[in-house]
RNA sequence: UUGGACGUCGGCAAGCGGUAAGCCACCGGGUUUUGAUCCCGGCAUUCGCAGGUUCGAUCCCUGCCGUCCAAGCCA
């Protein structure tokens, strides 16, 4: 029996969202005695992004909640456009978000034989034909919104005419474009997919599965029910421009004799502000050399998010909350870095880098003497434990830390002002050294060697605390800044005329030559760091090398004084 | 224009006839060796609009308005 009650342990006190609540109600008027089953089906033409992430959450989601199975399904119908290349990213990045970590893998193409059956079935019940139509013709004929289509004058062919042609089709006898397999359903139907769709194409194309094996390949209508039905699925959810398909869905089923019926359910996609989530224009970020490739970190792909430092929990976290409903809506991309910054707050240790050097020179500290100060790994988690920071006459510290003429506000350097760096020292401001531009190069400090560790025996106070490295143990490293890829907070609301890419932004990437502490330049790749002050921060997985280090910024830390500066 | 779907705070989103949850954002204030984190407080007398049913409506009914989807041999 099934237990609806299983839901009810996962989803605490918030209402469930719809999808849960119709599947609770299946399971409760009992054409439920069977355990649920989903899938996530999608078509390997493109790399995964975080939209099909919210498919994988909730249908995974959904199968783990009532201890039911989902199944990870190629949709492959379409041999012209699929490759193996995206099968493999694909199942990569499902299971790097933690879903089908050791399930079998599915195939719309393992069934082209019973679909091929089930197409025979409908033709030999007079419910399938041959149209040698044009596609032209066809679009002609099918009418509009408004006006009925007119039947094709091949609608009427005998069942054997049909059956042989049909056999030609299969055995490649025929060109491609000569005709189709089309269902019979009825030409005036209000909706237009209900006019006579198409059941199968001829394609000579080789398939990345099924090789030379067919020249005639499923289209998706056709295809998609017959699927769930094999594979015994409960629930075949998907997105909204799906719901127009379901009467023809459901019309499939039930004119041939399937093992089950599935319910299909449709919820809205995700669209997530300054981003496309269009795999043709992800595509053709990447073809055209916009961004490095799909797993460059500004991509919306799951695999640039990866790189770009967020986590499966967080993403999984993401989907989780934001809920699942049939409104269109554009989730603020700030949502998702709010959750990435919280589970990097607690997670990541802390270091310090300094993105843009200005050197500082402490005047009252001994010539060649230097010092290893203990600096805590993560203020959140004692266990972190602590690390060793080297110290010295000479450091950097950032050049928008100092201001020449800072206003009362300014709680950082300035002339005649005393700050605090990070687990050091308290330093006072005495000299600004400037170059023939009046550029200010370098800076004259005095410390007080009784504040050692960063406070002061004598209990003055100090507003700020400055991050900085020691200019002669310093690593140079590459830091790169990563922003939203475009301008616009919601890409369907473009000028007219403008393309997509005329919203490019062109800081998307901002690449820093930077000294960061010693510790960093021997940390693996992929680990993820606070740097202090400024943001989380990843080793490029690709880039990274204790001889070049690479860090990516994987979101900033909230600046409530870069807030105050725009007021 | 026809059919379908959807309209609750700036953004997500609960609510399912008994008098508007939560999260993000935002705005104050406190703590702080990160202007981070953390903590405290504020943030829809109103649910697209207009009528109706009801003791009572965001929830039911009618009409209107707005948005999205649909005329691939794509999925």
């Amino acid at each position: 029996m099934a237990d609806v009650n299983n839901n009810a342990e996962n989803e605490s006190k918030k209402g469930v969202d719809f999808i849960r609540q119709i599947i609770n109600e299946d399971l409760k008027t009992g054409k439920g005695t069977q355990q649920v089953q989903t899938r996530f089906p999608p078509e390997p033409n493109g790399y995964l992004h975080i939209g099909h992430a919210k498919s994988i959450c909730l249908n995974f989601g959904i199968a783990e909640e009532y201890k039911g199975v989902c199944k990870l399904r190629f949709d492959d119908t379409n041999p012209s456009r699929e490759e193996q290349e995206y099968v493999d990213s694909i199942v990569e990045d499902v299971r790097w978000l933690g879903f089908n970590t050791d399930e079998k893998i599915y195939f719309a193409s393992d069934y082209f034989d019973q679909l091929y059956a089930w197409a025979l079935e409908l033709i030999q019940s007079g419910k399938a034909y041959v149209d040698s139509q044009s596609a032209e013709e066809i679009r002609t004929m099918r009418g509009t919104p408004t006006k009925p289509g007119t039947d094709s004058p091949y609608r009427n062919r005998s069942v054997e005419e049909n059956l042989e042609l049909f056999d030609k089709m299969r055995k490649g006898e025929l060109d491609e474009g000569t005709c189709i397999l089309r269902a019979k359903i009825d030409m005036a139907h209000l909706n237009m997919n209900m006019r006579d769709p198409a059941m199968y194409r001829i394609r000579k194309a080789s398939h990345h599965r099924t090789g030379d094996k067919w020249n005639i390949y499923p289209m998706y209508d056709f295809a998609h029910g017959y699927e769930d039905a094999i594979e015994g699925i409960t629930h075949s959810i998907c997105t909204l421009e799906f719901e127009n398909h379901r009467p023809l869905y459901n019309w499939f089923l039930e004119n041939v004799a399937v093992p089950c019926h599935p319910r299909q359910i449709e919820f809205a996609r995700l669209n997530l502000s300054y981003t496309v989530m269009s795999k043709r224009k992800l595509l053709e970020l990447v073809k055209e050399n916009y961004v490095s490739d799909w797993d460059d970190p500004r991509m919306p792909s799951i695999s640039g998010f990866r790189r770009r430092g967020y986590t499966p929990a967080s993403i999984r976290r993401f989907c989780s909350e934001i809920g699942i409903s049939k409104v269109n809506s554009l989730v603020d991309i700030n949502f998702l870095q709010f959750i990435i910054r919280e589970e990097l707050n607690s997670s990541a240790e802390r270091a310090m880098a300094v993105l843009d050097p200005l050197k500082v020179v402490i005047t009252n500290y001994p010539e060649g003497q230097s010092e290893e100060l203990e600096a805590e790994n993560n203020p959140a988690n004692p266990d972190a434990g602590t690390r060793m920071v080297p110290f010295g006459r000479e450091i950097y510290i950032e050049q928008n830390d100092f201001m020449e003429d800072a206003p009362k506000k300014f709680f950082r350097l300035a002339p005649g002002r005393e700050v605090r760096l990070k687990h050091a020292y308290f330093i006072t401001c005495d000299e600004v050294i400037k170059d023939a531009d009046g550029n200010v190069t370098e800076l004259h400090c005095s410390y007080d060697p009784a504040t050692r560790g960063g406070d002061s025996p004598d209990g003055r106070k100090v507003k700020g605390t400055l991050h900085w490295v020691s200019a002669e143990k310093a690593v140079k490293a590459e830091v790169r800044l990563y922003d939203k890829l475009f301008s616009l907070e919601n890409m369907d609301e473009m000028e007219e005329g403008k393309d997509y890419k005329d919203y490019l932004n062109p800081e998307s990437l901002i690449v820093k030559e930077s000294m960061v502490e010693p510790s960093l330049a021997a940390c693996e790749a992929g680990k993820s760091f606070q740097f202090l002050r400024q943001g989380y921060f990843i080793a490029d997985v690709r880039d990274h090398s204790a001889q070049h280090p690479v860090f990516n910024r994987t979101v900033a830390l909230k600046d409530s004084w870069a807030k105050l500066q725009k007021k």
